[in-house]
DNA sequence: CGTCATAAACAGG
DNA sequence: CCTGTTTATGACG
């Protein structure tokens, strides 16, 4: 199992004189797979690109292993820690891959094969709710029963009342087919977080939680992104953050018009985050491009290629990993990360989420309008 | 093939 | 227990 040292790093990456890094997915890829691509960071110069598989810089990262780059025209099937899939010797690029792994096994939520007990049936129920003679979604319902209220905003538990008010089916004499108070509930509280439509915003009353609002900004219908970043088709998929989900304070506020507005940088939810924290380690990313459900693939990375020319002869592959990973020379004025900052940090947190307020208490230029319904998001924010 | 209901893991108040 | 985020499964049009 020859692997790639500082040694012959180089001679290895080489393969002919002009051939660059590159990784899938790409041609045959494409063909089986499809990839939902966001454009992410800072904009490249740099023609060619390759991609890597994002759970490999992160079991590198979390092993505090060196980060090895693979090469194109493997000679061999295994490549430091990753695993060389699809070889084929007329391609030029190849699929890689962690090796003796997929996703799913990392992640803590129920798989088909954890439970071969009873299967329960999931999928094919009509939406349970019936309003004004018509079946809707449960998003639907709650679009109405937030729009019932004085103030276009609602807490879970007030969605919850009107629902158990309006709603037959999750009332007392729902009767048999209809969905249990928890299973509904369940489902009310997934479709608010779920839809990027459906907005928290601080309540300070204590003891109550955040109202929920309708956001009915029309950008939110248009991009692409916005829309797919919640799907349930195009998952943002996060191996090296397969923890549990957790609650963020809410990240909008209503206006003097009680229309949506947001703050500016506070914490997000996890999705969100993920996206920044790809963005502040990787500078020079290009795209993040996230694979469908089916077939179960891991996000990649797409970054620019290096020119091999700027690497010295004697170079390490840390020194080349930072020559990748730093900001280009248009960005000089912003420090990078460095290999060892990067690898050596305890977890890739994107949880600026879990450090608390400090982003927000630094912030300098951070101002809340005068109109802002929040007076103190540091200390108030009504989970 | 996209939409959506449903179950559930997990966290933190 | 309540609120919230997210993943997994699968039926249906
Ligand atoms: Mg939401």
């Amino acid at each position: 199992m020859p692997e790639f040292t500082d040694n012959n790093f180089k001679e290895n990456c080489i393969a002919e004189e002009d051939s660059f890094i590159d990784f899938g997915p790409f041609e045959e890829d494409l063909e089986t797979f499809e990839y939902n691509e966001v454009e992410c960071g800072q904009p490249t110069n740099v023609t060619e690109e390759f991609v890597l598989v994002l759970s490999d810089l992160a079991a590198a990262a979390n092993n505090n292993e060196e980060f090895t780059i693979p090469i194109e025209q493997p000679r061999s099937q295994s490549v430091g820690s990753f695993e060389i899939l699809n070889t084929r010797p007329e391609r030029t690029h190849q699929v890689i891959r962690p090796r003796s792994s997929t996703i799913n096994e990392f992640s803590p939520y129920p798989s088909a094969s954890d439970n071969n007990s009873r299967k329960q049936r999931r999928g094919g129920n009509q939406s349970p709710g019936v309003f004004n003679g018509r079946r809707m979604t449960y998003a639907e319902l709650i679009v109405e029963a937030i729009k019932s209220s004085k103030e276009n905003r609602m807490t879970l538990r007030q969605i919850y009342q009107w629902m158990s008010r309006n709603i037959r089916e999750f009332g007392p004499h729902g009767g048999p087919g209809c969905p249990s108070t928890n299973s509904w509930k369940n489902s009310i509280r997934h479709n608010l977080s779920l839809h990027e439509m459906f907005k928290r915003v601080p309540n300070h009353t204590r003891g109550e939680s955040a109202f929920w609002v309708i956001d009915t900004t029309p950008s939110n219908n248009n991009d692409i992104y916005y829309d797919q970043k919640n799907s349930q088709t195009w998952p943002h998929v996060r191996p090296e953050l397969f923890r549990p989900a957790r609650t963020c304070p809410p990240n909008f506020r209503l206006d003097a018009n009680y229309q949506v507005a947001n703050f500016d940088n506070i914490r997000q939810s996890d999705s969100d985050c993920f996206d920044d924290f790809i963005r502040e380690k990787f500078p020079r990313l290009a795209l993040i491009i996230y694979p469908k459900k089916e077939p179960k693939l891991e996000p990649r990375i797409r970054l620019p290629s290096i020119s091999l020319d700027n690497i010295p002869d004697n170079h390490s592959n840390s020194e080349l990993f930072d020559s990748y990973f730093s900001k280009p020379p248009e960005f000089s004025s912003c420090t990078s990360p460095s290999h060892s900052e990067i690898f050596d940090s305890p977890h890739p947190s994107p949880s600026t989420a879990d450090e608390g307020f400090d982003s927000i208490s630094t912030m300098e230029n951070f101002e809340l309008d005068d109109i802002c319904i929040d007076s103190d998001v540091d200390t108030i924010f009504n989970m």
